[in-house]
RNA sequence: UGGGGCGUCGUCAAGCGGUAAGACACAGGAUUUUGAUUCCUGCAUUCGGAGGUUCGAAUCCUCCCGCCCCAGCCA
C-alpha cells in the first residue's frame, strides 16, 4: 500500500500550474489554502476533453489537500437543461471524483450577482445600453480599429439604477437594453471595449423557473461565482486568456470577497476524431452515430459505453501533462493506457469471432471433457475455471492458412498447434464447399498434451484460441474502430463527416463464446484470449442475446508485419 | 496589418544560466501455453531561425519566421 502511494506520487507529473500554486503555496498566498473548481455549462455531454479539466482541478485539490467545487454554469437558459446536469453529474462521479456535499450553480448566485451589477452601476461602472444588437456590433470597433462609446454610455447613474430595475421587473422586451461595464471602448482587447454582462431573456430556467428574465453573462457570472467561493486558483483553456483582464477589473472594481487567479491551460486534442460539441452533435442528429453515448464517441458516455475504465482514462490525463501548447495527442497513447489497465486486471476468456468448425476425429462421438483454464496467468489469485472439450470446436477463420508461409505459426495442413489449455491438434483435411469455400477442417488429437504440455518436451509454435460446440454460446460482438480516417478530420476536407471510417462499425452475428460469459457483468471487461478486450454492451445486451463491443484490440505485430509487406 | 498566446525527438512532455528527464511510438534481442504481457538494449552533440551577452545559453537580450485565439445580447 505504501509502495502504491510512493509510486503513484512518483508518477504524479509536474506542471506549470503546479509549479505556480507551490510558489503561491511558499509564499503563504491564500493562507495556505488551495481550492479549484469545474465549471461546466450544462449545454451537452462531457468527452475526453472534460476529463482533462476534471483531473487537472480535481487532481490538484487532492494533491495540496485543498477541494474542488463542481459547479455548474448555468447562466444561458436558451441553450442548458437539467438532462445534461444529470448526465454531467453522473459521468463526473464515474471517473472517481468527489466534490464534497455541495453541488453549486452559478443560477444560485443570481440575486447575489444582480446586487454586483448594482453596485457596479452606482460607482458609475457600469451602465443601461439601448443599441441594438446589429449596432453593437459596428459601435464595438474591429480588430485593429478602436470602437465607439454607446450614446448611452454617460446615462446618469439613477437613470441607470432605474432601467436595470425595470430590466430585471420584466418591463422590457428581450433585445431592447443590456447593462455594460464601463471600461475603455478604445482598448485593444477587444473584451474591454465595454462587455456586456446582463441582458435581457424572458425564458424559463432550468433551476430558477420564472423568477428572472434577465441573465448575467459568462464573464461578469464566472469571476464571482469563483470568489464567492474562495476559489483560489481558476483554471480554464486557452482562448480565455484575452479575457483574463476583464475577470481581473470585474473582481477589483466590486467588493469580492477575494481574487482567485485564472490560469489558462491548452485544452486537449485527439487525432481520428472530432471534439468540438457542435461537431459531435452534428454526428449524433444525423444519425452517423447511436446517439451520444456511441463507443465511437470521445464523450465520456461512450467511451465508458466501449468498455474503457475510469482508471486508464485518470492515468491517460496525467500521462499527457499540462501545458500551454495546442497539441494534438495520438490516440494510440489513449488506447495504451487503457491496455495497461486492462492488461492488469481483466479477466481471460475464449471467444470465437468467426468460426471455423473442427472436427476431431480420433476423439470419441459424445465424449466431453472438462479442462482447467486460468483467468490470467499473470495472477494466479485470479483463479481458474473449467472449459469444456469436446469432437466439434471453431477455432478462429484467421487461425488456419491452406498455403501457409513458413512463419505463419498457426494451423496450415499437416501442422500441429496447441489449443490453448486443450490439446495439441493436427490438421489432417480440408473440407471444402464446391465453390472452394473452407467449411470445416478435420484434425487428430495427442491425448498426451492434455492441457497443453508435451511430455516429450515436444514444442508447437502456435497456440490457438478455440471454443467448442458443447462449450459455448451464441454472441453478437461489435467491433469498434476509430471513427474517422483523417489525423485531424476538420482539417483535410470543408465536411469533415466525409472522413467518417466506413468501417468504424462492423457487427459480427455468429460469434461463440465460452459459456462462462453468459453472466457477464455490466462494465466488466474480459479479454478475449489473443483478440482484445471485450465488454458486454450496456444497451443491446441482454440474458438471452449476448452483445459484446470491441473495446481495444491486444497489440499485434503479427498484423503489423503482414501489412508493412 | 491591433491585442493575447505558443514553438524542446514521430507524438506528448520535463527543464527556469552549469552542459537535453520520462512516457508512447519506433528498431533490435531474451523469456512466453495469448505473435499479448514482461524483460533488456538503442533512439535530440541539440532545443523554430539568425545574431548578441556569458567561462558557460533550451534557459538572458535583439531581430526574424511559423502556428493558435479574439470583433456573441454563447461559455
Amino acid at each position: 500500500m505504501e509502495d502504491d502511494n510512493i509510486k503513484e506520487d512518483a508518477n504524479r507529473k509536474n506542471n506549470f500550474i503546479k509549479n505556480i500554486i507551490t510558489e503561491d503555496l511558499t509564499n503563504g498566498k491564500n493562507n495556505g489554502k488551495v481550492i479549484t473548481r469545474f465549471p461546466p455549462e450544462p449545454n451537452g455531454f462531457l468527452h475526453i476533453g472534460h476529463a482533462k479539466s476534471i483531473c487537472l482541478n480535481f487532481g490538484i485539490a487532492e494533491e495540496f489537500k485543498g477541494k474542488c467545487n463542481l459547479r455548474f454554469d448555468d447562466t444561458n437558459p436558451a441553450k442548458e437543461d437539467q438532462k445534461y446536469i444529470d448526465s454531467i453529474i453522473s459521468d463526473v462521479k464515474w471517473l472517481g471524483f468527489n466534490w464534497g456535499e455541495t453541488i453549486y450553480y452559478a443560477s444560485d448566485y443570481f440575486d447575489k450577482l444582480y446586487e454586483f451589477a448594482v453596485e457596479l452601476i452606482k460607482q458609475g461602472k457600469a451602465f443601461v445600453c439601448s443599441l441594438t444588437g446589429e449596432q453593437m456590433r459596428e459601435y464595438r470597433g474591429t480588430l485593429t480599429e478602436p470602437g465607439k462609446e454607446s450614446p448611452d454610455r454617460n446615462r446618469p447613474i439613477s437613470e441607470n439604477l432605474d432601467l436595470f430595475e425595470r430590466m430585471k421587473n420584466g418591463e422590457f422586451e428581450d433585445g431592447t437594453y443590456v447593462l455594460r461595464a464601463k471600461i475603455d471602448m478604445g482598448s485593444p482587447n477587444i473584451n474591454m471595449r465595454d462587455p456586456v454582462i446582463y441582458r435581457i431573456k424572458k425564458m424559463s430556467h432550468p433551476r430558477t423557473a420564472d423568477k428572472w428574465c434577465i441573465y448575467p453573462m459568462y464573464d461578469f457570472t464566472h469571476g464571482i461565482s469563483d470568489a464567492l467561493e474562495g476559489v483560489t486558483h481558476s483554471l480554464c483553456t486557452l482562448e480565455f486568456q484575452d479575457h483574463r483582464p476583464l475577470y481581473d477589473w470585474l473582481l477589483d472594481e466590486v467588493t469580492s470577497p477575494c481574487h482567485p487567479q485564472q490560469i489558462e491551460f491548452a485544452r486537449m486534442n485527439l487525432n481520428y476524431t472530432v471534439m468540438s460539441k457542435r461537431k459531435l452533435q452534428k454526428l449524433v442528429e444525423n444519425n452517423y452515430v447511436d446517439g451520444w453515448d456511441d463507443p465511437r464517441l470521445p464523450t465520456i458516455a461512450g467511451i465508458r459505453r466501449r468498455g474503457y475504465t475510469a482508471e486508464a482514462i485518470r492515468n491517460f490525463c496525467n500521462i499527457i501533462g499540462v501545458s500551454k501548447k495546442e497539441s494534438r495527442i495520438d490516440v494510440g497513447l489513449l488506447e495504451n493506457c487503457l491496455r495497461d489497465d486492462l492488461n492488469d486486471n481483466a479477466p481471460r476468456v475464449m471467444a470465437v469471432l468467426r468460426p471455423l468448425k473442427v472436427t476431431i476425429e480420433n476423439w470419441e462421438q459424445n465424449r466431453i471433457e472438462e479442462l482447467e483454464a486460468q483467468n490470467h496467468p499473470q495472477k494466479p489469485e485470479m483463479g481458474i475455471r473449467k472449459i469444456i472439450f469436446s469432437k466439434t470446436l471453431y477455432i478462429e477463420q484467421d487461425d488456419f492458412m491452406e498455403n501457409a508461409p513458413k512463419k505463419f505459426f498457426r494451423l496450415a495442413p499437416g501442422r500441429e498447434v496447441r489449443l490453448r489449455y486443450g490439446y495439441f491438434i493436427t490438421c489432417k483435411e480440408v473440407l471444402k464447399d464446391k465453390d472452394g469455400n473452407i467449411l470445416e477442417l478435420i484434425c487428430t488429437y495427442d491425448p498426451a498434451t492434455r492441457g497443453g504440455d508435451a511430455p516429450d518436451g515436444r514444442k508447437v509454435k502456435g497456440t490457438l484460441h478455440w471454443v467448442s460446440s458443447e462449450g459455448s454460446i451464441p454472441a453478437k460482438v461489435n467491433l469498434y474502430d476509430r471513427l474517422f480516417m483523417a489525423e485531424d478530420p476538420e482539417a483535410e476536407s470543408d465536411d469533415f463527416t466525409k472522413n467518417i471510417n466506413p468501417e468504424s462499425l462492423v457487427k459480427l452475428q455468429n460469434c461463440r463464446v465460452e459459456k462462462s460469459l453468459k453472466d457477464a457483468e455490466q462494465e466488466r471487461v474480459y479479454q478475449f484470449e489473443r483478440l482484445g478486450y471485450f465488454c458486454s454492451d450496456l444497451k443491446e445486451s441482454s440474458k438471452g442475446d449476448l452483445v459484446f463491443n470491441r473495446t481495444v484490440t491486444l497489440k499485434d505485430t503479427w498484423a503489423k508485419v503482414n501489412q508493412t509487406k
